[in-house]
DNA sequence: GCATGATCATGC
DNA sequence: GCATGATCATGC
């Protein structure tokens, strides 16, 4: 079947908003067993009328526009997410590294998508998935400059014989997932002899649900970089430089310079201060666009005189039947520090605040961070390895003068990150696998491990 | 001084 | 009621 316009591609799309699949499955791909190909073929065969082969795309390659078929799920706020990252195509590391972005194989193949939406809901059956919504998608101009300076980084890491150490959280929009079956997946790249996990360009999670709720929820949000000022910087130094207007300050200096009153007695209270530093007025920072697109998390880091921490980082807390269940790839913990960015905010005590219980700290730096590659696959495997292994073996509870120990990863067990209670109190307990309770614990970055990042050691 | 178990405070 | 960011407090 030929179209012979974009319009009559989308109209063609919009017809089918309000169906589930089975009104396309022409040829019984979802009742019949073993069942092959996904939900997107069976648009292209039942919607569209392509014929499918093994090497045809499929796609509208005469019309320029690219079709994509991609889940939303409903969260328990009622609010609507993109339920995965919008898969593009595999990154091959030999050729990508010869062209520019103008050329490459991502801007040739994705300028233009025509995404269908269809809600994902847990119990139904695949056939019963509805397409909610389709659009024809262009990337705004602002995204681009943002995408661009993502694919540079992603092919400088290749030229750089670094394929082995790309990461989707190394970039803001457009990512390296990795694709295929865990590390089995590898493949050659022209810079070094290390074979690489294979990696296709994606859309990250984040940024599909900015667009879901653009799409779908009409929903505003608010952006603090503006679209001249990403043409000639990345949104790494626009942020850089915004908070540099405020080194050397402290939080009351600050808060009078930015026309916000700080309450001292509230802990939300620099979190506040620095929507506020961003040139954002009662905003959340997670609903800034740049952040929620990027999935950048905030975290304020309070250094001692000493340029260190009180304390380790505290995460969330730890799902024990995840742990044990999923293989590393699919842990919270890779998930985690695969797919955030972090922004730590970092204010620090001088000397003559020391003994002073009303002191307050002055801002020093912000470092936008991500866990590198290497360290996800080394030290945080490790420390998921031996967590695991404890909780096949069954966790060793012993009670001591001051409440309950466990043999969890401690912090003298790895340079990165260990496993330490947090809950209201010893009663606040979850199950394990093992059927015993345990205070609820959650996962932390060693507090060593904190300084090496604000220090950009690391 | 640090590691580690315990718990507080806030916001949704 | 719970998750999360933050911090307390004891013992080595």
């Amino acid at each position: 079947m030929d179209y012979k316009s974009i319009d009559e591609i989308l109209e063609k799309a919009q017809y089918a908003e309000g169906k589930s699949f089975q009104d396309f499955d022409i040829n019984q791909r979802l009742t019949s067993k073993g069942n092959k190909g996904g939900l997107g073929q069976i648009i292209e065969e039942g919607l569209f009328g392509y014929e499918l082969n093994s090497t045809n795309e499929a796609d509208f390659a005469d019309l320029g526009v690219e079709l994509k078929v991609t889940p939303i799920k409903v969260n328990k706020d009622k609010t609507l997410s993109a339920k995965e990252r919008l898969v593009l195509n595999i990154i091959n590391y030999m050729e990508e590294v010869n062209y520019t972005f103008e050329t490459s194989s991502f801007w040739r193949k994705n300028n233009q998508l025509l995404i269908m939406f269809y809600l994902w809901e847990k119990e139904l059956k695949k056939s019963d998935y509805k397409i909610l919504k389709s659009v024809l998608f262009t990337f705004p101009a602002e995204d681009l400059e943002i995408i661009k300076d993502d694919w540079e980084i992603i092919v400088g890491k290749i030229r750089a014989g670094k394929a082995e150490e790309l990461s989707e959280s190394d970039t803001m929009y457009l990512g390296a997932c990795t694709k295929g079956a865990t590390s089995n997946s590898l493949r050659v790249q022209p810079f070094s002899d290390v074979p690489a996990m294979q990696r296709a360009f994606s859309l990250k999670q984040s940024y599909m649900t900015s667009l879901v709720r653009k799409y779908i929820d009409h929903e505003k949000i608010v952006s603090f970089a503006t679209p001249e000022d990403l043409k000639e910087n990345s949104l790494k130094d626009i942020l850089y430089a915004r908070f540099n207007l405020y080194t050397g300050m402290d939080v009351i200096e600050i808060s009078e310079e930015i026309g916000y009153k700080v309450n001292p007695s509230n802990k939300a209270t620099i979190v506040h201060m620095i929507s506020a530093m961003l040139g954002i007025k009662g905003t959340k920072l997670k609903d800034i666009e740049e952040f929620s697109k990027a999935n950048i998390e905030f975290k304020t880091v309070r250094l001692e005189p000493n340029g260190k921490p009180k304390e380790s980082m505290s995460f969330e807390n730890v799902d024990f039947s995840r742990w044990l269940a999923d293989p590393f790839e699919e842990s919270q913990f890779y998930e985690k520090f695969e797919e955030t960015k972090f922004l730590f905010v970092v204010f620090q005590y001088d000397e003559t605040a020391k003994e002073n219980p009303n002191r307050v700290p002055y801002l020093k730096k912000a470092v936008l961070w991500n866990m590198p590659e290497k360290i996800i696959q080394n030290e945080l495997k490790e420390m998921w390895t031996a967590g695991r292994k404890v909780l096949q073996e069954g966790v060793k509870l012993t009670p001591t003068k001051r409440g309950m120990t466990n043999n969890l990863p401690k912090s003298t067990e790895s340079t990165v990150a260990h496993i330490r209670p947090k809950a209201k109190d010893g009663s606040d307990t979850v199950k394990l696998p093992d059927g015993q309770f345990i205070t609820k614990q959650a996962y932390w970055l060693n507090r060593d491990f904190v300084v090496k990042i604000i220090n950009e050691e690391i």
